[in-house]
DNA sequence: AAACATCTAGAATCTATGCTCTAGATTATT
DNA sequence: AATAATCTAGAGCATAGATTCTAGATGTTT
């Protein structure tokens, strides 16, 4: 066997890169080009552009769901919560191109139409993230109904990633967790 | 003189719907096809993709900054600030071609790399909007500070953007206004 | 060292889509 | 009706960028 030259995780990083700078737009030729290799190689790795940036995606994810969930893993409901909130923006923050990469592709579009080689990856990779939220809806308000799921999903992801997306290609405001606490704190109240 | 069997903006209406079903992909093709035109007529009336594009966003900002503005008239600033947040949420649930069609650009990148024709429009389209969040905040806080002006466009503007986006392919969740008017509540409560 | 597997190289091909071009149709004006 | 201005038609051109192909390099195994 040939030792590798250009490693999965070096494309990716180039492709992550990449990304950053030029959002879905990123040419493979481009992502070739910082990695100093030629075309062809990138294509010895991935399938096509699509598998690559869906793997690219993936990598993200993971990435980030391992912050949120140490967040959340928080004694206090109402504190979890608010960590997991918070977890978004500064992960964000900290980790510019991972969070331009999550961006890509929204999980719920992209099950329907990704390469066969990523589909089980991409059904299942919020799968942990619901059941965690399941149990902190359920230690938060006891009683669970369908507008209290709801509640805790925006107040600790949809509503964090809202505020933080206007930012995913600049920096970070550093009073933005402030606003992000504050704003989910607001929302959980509503279910009470 | 002929008369013109495809108006400008019959065309807009085509690219808004094109718009809300391939997001920024959309295909000069595809909005010929629609309009029931030969590509060729689409490119007696604009210039370029780019500029159908533009003429598009602009158009529908305009609409939504009439809705906008509206709700932003009431006496007292607190409610108008409110009314300015619940009004993103609404128009996009009214008008979704519309709101789609004004996530195809963001003002700011917009104005560096737009068609000549347009740059102008482009430019000041938001002048009207920042005045009235400038003298709300006055009478909101009295004393305004840098960081009070940013909270009010929070509040008013990125932040129930940030609630909607999610919703812009999808339809609103009748209970989502409710939730901004807490979140934003909250936000404006920060600068107390 | 011979045979093998894997990886790199990068030119060549393929494809999608924006855009141009010219002929002709349509309506207003005189 | 003649003329002019504007608009439609839609085939064809141009280009960007993804993808493929094949020769050769590099390391591994026996």
């Amino acid at each position: 066997m040939a030792l590798a030259k250009f490693t999965t995780d070096g494309i990716l990083d180039a492709a992550a890169e990449e990304v950053r700078n030029h959002g879905s737009a990123v040419r493979i030729a481009s992502i070739a080009a910082r990695v100093g290799a030629p075309t062809g190689s990138i294509y010895h790795r991935f399938g096509s552009r699509e598998e690559l940036l869906v793997h690219l995606w993936l990598r993200s994810v993971r990435r980030f769901h391992e912050v949120y969930l140490a967040a959340g893993r928080t004694e206090d409901p109402e504190k979890a919560l608010l960590g997991m909130a918070e977890s978004v923006v500064t992960f964000t923050r900290d980790h510019p191109q991972d969070a331009a990469s999550m961006a890509l592709f929204r999980q719920k579009r992209l099950v329907e139409n990704t390469p066969d080689s990523c589909r089980e990856a991409v059904a299942h990779i919020n799968d942990e993230i619901h059941e965690r939220l399941s149990e902190l809806a359920q230690l938060r308000y006891g009683r669970v109904t369908e507008k209290r799921r709801q509640l805790v999903r925006i107040a600790a992801a949809d509503g964090p990633y809202g505020f933080v997306r206007p930012y995913l290609w600049d920096s970070v405001p550093e009073w933005l967790p402030a606003v992000v606490v504050a704003s989910s704190t607001a929302v959980l109240a509503l279910g009470d």
